[in-house]
DNA sequence: ATGGTAGGTCTCCTA
């Protein structure tokens, strides 16, 4: 199985990309986040015409907003709500083949990396001690955590390890919290343990006069494997190059094979 | 230390 995940930034703006991805990389799952889409304005037929007419979409007019898409059929189609909030941050499907595909799109968290002084770190902050107490009924069951996370983990899912210690995405305590949920849920980091060293970049700001030149990128979204399918994830990569595509997302799609 | 860009929407919020 090939599944994909991609923070699209605006599905309507930008569905020639996810048709050309489609095409191009012919997953048998796609996971989007930041569709900003209410479900009665989801381009659904056209990628339906191009070969996904499995659908599981949740999203509202503006912001957040989750979808996945496949070749097979997706059963139960379900969502769980966090930090007390109906926002479309979340979205869970089980394949034919008994695997859950669930698909987050966890809160940037703002500026200011104190929760006391900003409402939005704390709420992000409260999503990853929920996502902790849930992850530890995940561990036997077969399946897949995709999505923009928002916290790069490592040293080197950042472009400077030292500079961005006290920027919202790599502080410790949300790269200790990713760790907590990890460990309780036995997750994997299905791209590190295909790619164990070097810089790895999933997202790289419009703000950069020349994102490709610069550099200054971090990996943001991620695909995590439970213990069952740990020993079969096949392969995993960075679509970089989808970056540089006309009108671009300023993420990029993150792909794994895993066996079935 | 600051400002830089992008998308959606109703004037500024979020990333």
């Amino acid at each position: 199985m090939k599944i994909i995940t991609w923070n699209i930034n605006s599905v309507r703006l930008r569905l020639p990309l996810v048709l050309r991805l489609l095409e191009q990389e012919a997953p048998d799952v796609l996971c989007l986040q930041e569709t900003k889409c209410p479900d009665d304005a989801f381009p659904g037929e056209a990628i339906r015409e191009a070969g996904y007419p499995h659908q599981a979409i949740r999203g509202e007019k503006g912001y957040n907003g989750v979808a996945i898409i496949a070749r097979q059929p997706l059963h139960d189609h379900r969502h769980l709500n966090w930090v007390g909030r109906e926002d479309c941050r979340h979205q869970a499907v089980t394949l034919e083949s008994g695997v859950d595909i669930h698909n987050f799109y966890i809160p940037a968290g703002g500026d200011v990396p104190d929760r006391e002084a900003n409402p939005k770190f704390d709420h992000k902050l409260r999503f990853l001690d929920e996502l902790e107490a849930w992850s530890a009924s995940q561990r036997e069951a077969p399946a897949v955590l995709v999505g923009d996370l928002n916290i790069a983990p490592h040293e080197d899912d950042v472009w400077s390890h030292k500079q961005l210690l006290r920027i919202i995405s790599h502080t410790p305590v949300e790269t200790e919290g990713m760790a907590a949920i990890m460990q309780a849920g036995g997750w994997r980091d299905a791209v590190r343990d295909a790619i164990p060293h070097g810089k790895l970049y999933s997202w790289w700001s419009y703000r950069a006069r020349d994102w490709d030149t610069a550099d200054k990128g971090r990996r943001l979204d991620h695909i995590w494997v439970t213990p069952p399918l740990s020993k079969r994830v096949e392969s995993a990569s960075v679509l970089r190059q989808a970056r540089g595509w006309e009108q671009p997302s300023d993420h990029a799609p993150v792909i794994a094979i895993i066996g079935d």
